[in-house]
DNA sequence: ATTAGCACTCAATAAGACAGAGTGCTAACA
DNA sequence: TGTTAGCACTCTGTCTTATTGAGTGCTAAT
């Protein structure tokens, strides 16, 4: 383990870097933190900081910037849960900001994306609904014109799955109604995967009147569940990334927007983890190779009691993580209540 | 109006700074361009079409840059509707890409706007129907959980507009179907800027047995209506922007790319036109003053005879221009066919 | 009218000098 | 023995200066 005053120099180093983005030197230490030993001292601690793996060079004989390893150190020894007494301030202005009523979750992610990105001055990114782990709430069909019918679930998360779907014959719209409520009856409070399931299973092959209307049904809304697979994710603040130093160099800043305009590519890092409430990337720890100059702290928000989806923020590995997550959680936990209250004044 | 040999020398600057980018001299159009006169000459006609507002220089002793007049009058001079002969194979070739089932035209165009980024490598931009200008084909009321109802509109492009309405007192459900089949059977194939008319007009007033509870509906409808104006704008390949020359500058390329994001920025730039089939805005001619180095070129894509929407690209000045419009107005009739195969998938 | 020729301008590039911040090592010190 | 002062060395960034190349504009000859 690093004794006191590797501790210190490691720390002094990486608070240096995370506001200057330059690479520290031995001198610059003793000016600004008081460690009460000499430049010459301080010199031979970071050579065995760099020895130990948590320092790094940029040349031969440039100050040092921390690894990946460092970060994650500082991570893992300054932050816990129970720092985080939750700005009840700071959480309360954003329910402020976001007071009207939101008609659907996509809009409330896509407007907290663009808050959080003006307030950290990152790329926020938010992830919608895993829908298939959502739990409907009400199914329905409707006829629009001859053969088509229009299908509607809505998820307790206020999301609407939608899909027009042409048959081959007409099923007449007193059958519809009827079919709807079944569907509704039978399937309400599962999941979407469930629903997968209980399909195949045939449960719903019961003898009843309109058995035949439903076997028609049973492939299309089958396709359209699998369909409902298709995540949304929300960026913004891309350009924000700009302002940062190391991003000066246009090719560098290519190769980063070019992984934070690809949709594909944002998705899978962002669900390629645990669901953990919070959850730090830093540099090579990420799944594709492209972000490895990037780190990402991601917060899941709930749905009655279950994770739907996250939210966080994109950067340079150089970042204030304790600060960052504070304040992405303070999201989070806006999110889930925001969902919370949505249900709660529906059960009223 | 400019002679014949002015002409040349004018297309041979423009032609050239499209391609490379730099200032082009009297020399290297002698060159590059058989013009059969001495560079001195070139020089003469470079210098008188500066004068007249044609032609510009970086610094003193530069060669020349096309002036926003020279792009204008190029394109206004050489290009013309009848050019195009739709080139057939590239829009069986763009509508066999998007070959599946769309379900809603905004995943269209979200699609398509990657595609046209991809070919163009300019930034692609779309924008989803003006929904206030299509016709309603349908309209249902659904019952949710206790005081709240869905309200459910189909239009004729396929678009669903939806929003979950909070009512103090409860509707029975036969009479949310009685209302939702009053509504449209009275409502559908009128816009939804006449909707709001209907509803101001008392036009719904008629007595009928559910009066009351239409009324109550009434300003919710009304509202959720005015909501409706918000328009969505897809743009991809933002990053495509960065690997023009002109944006090697890091400010630059900030500058320009901020607007990029900017979706109310990209709306405005994109509805403040006429509804020219084919339009083209020029540096200085666009509305903000941020867009001043780029242009835009849009089309406008038609359901039922139309204009419903737009599809176009936004980049540096120095772009191919007619080709561009080319490719752009194939998208735009890909669209529009795409819509149209749709209903009349429909109506038989 | 056209063109060859020339002086001049500006931008971009390369080379050299120099300052500044840093390291690592050694020898002296408490 | 851990700490420190001192020094040689390294690398980057910046500033100057020189040079080259592409260009213009003007003038005088064709």
């Amino acid at each position: 383990m690093l004794d006191e005053r590797k501790l210190k120099v490691l720390l002094a180093v990486i608070d240096s870097y995370i506001v200057t983005g330059e690479p520290i030197g031995s001198r610059t230490i003793t000016k600004f933190y008081d460690l009460g030993v000499s430049s010459a001292t301080i010199r031979n601690e970071m050579s065995d900081l760099e020895d130990l793996g948590y320092l790094n060079k940029t040349h031969t004989s440039s100050g040092r910037i921390p690894s990946d390893k460092a970060y994650r150190f500082y991570v893992d020894n300054f932050f816990n849960n129970s720092i985080i007494e939750i700005d009840r301030n700071r959480k309360e202005q954003i329910k402020r900001y976001i007071k009207q009523e939101y008609k659907e979750i996509d809009q409330l992610l896509e407007d907290l994306a663009k808050i959080l990105a003006h307030l950290t001055k990152y790329t926020a990114v938010a992830l919608s609904p895993q829908i298939k782990e959502t739990k409907i709430k009400h199914i329905q069909l409707l006829p629009m014109e001859q053969n088509q019918i229009l299908s509607i679930m809505v998820n307790e998360a206020g999301l609407i799955k939608k899909s027009i779907i042409n048959l081959e014959n007409k099923i007449s719209e007193d059958n519809l109604i009827y079919i709807s409520n079944y569907l509704t009856k039978k399937l309400k409070n599962k999941t979407f995967s469930e629903l997968v399931n209980e399909i195949s299973n045939g449960i719903l092959d019961d003898y009843f009147e309109y058995k035949n209307d439903l076997k028609r049904l049973i492939p299309i809304l089958s396709g359209f569940i699998e369909d409902a697979e298709d995540m949304k994710v929300y960026a913004d603040g891309i350009t924000n990334i700009l302002e940062f130093p190391e991003y000066r160099d246009i090719d560098k800043a290519k190769e980063v927007l070019s992984v934070l305009e690809d949709k594909d590519k944002l998705i899978f890092a962002l669900t390629n983890n645990k669901l953990e409430e919070i959850d730090v990337k830093i540099g090579e720890e990420n799944s594709h190779d492209c972000m490895k100059d990037l780190s990402i702290i991601t917060a899941t928000y709930n749905s009655e009691g279950e994770i739907i989806g996250k939210i966080g923020i994109i950067g340079p590995k150089r970042m204030n993580y304790i600060e960052l997550i504070k304040t992405i959680w303070v999201f989070s936990e806006s999110i889930t209540d925001i969902l919370n209250d949505y249900f709660n004044c529906n059960e009223r």
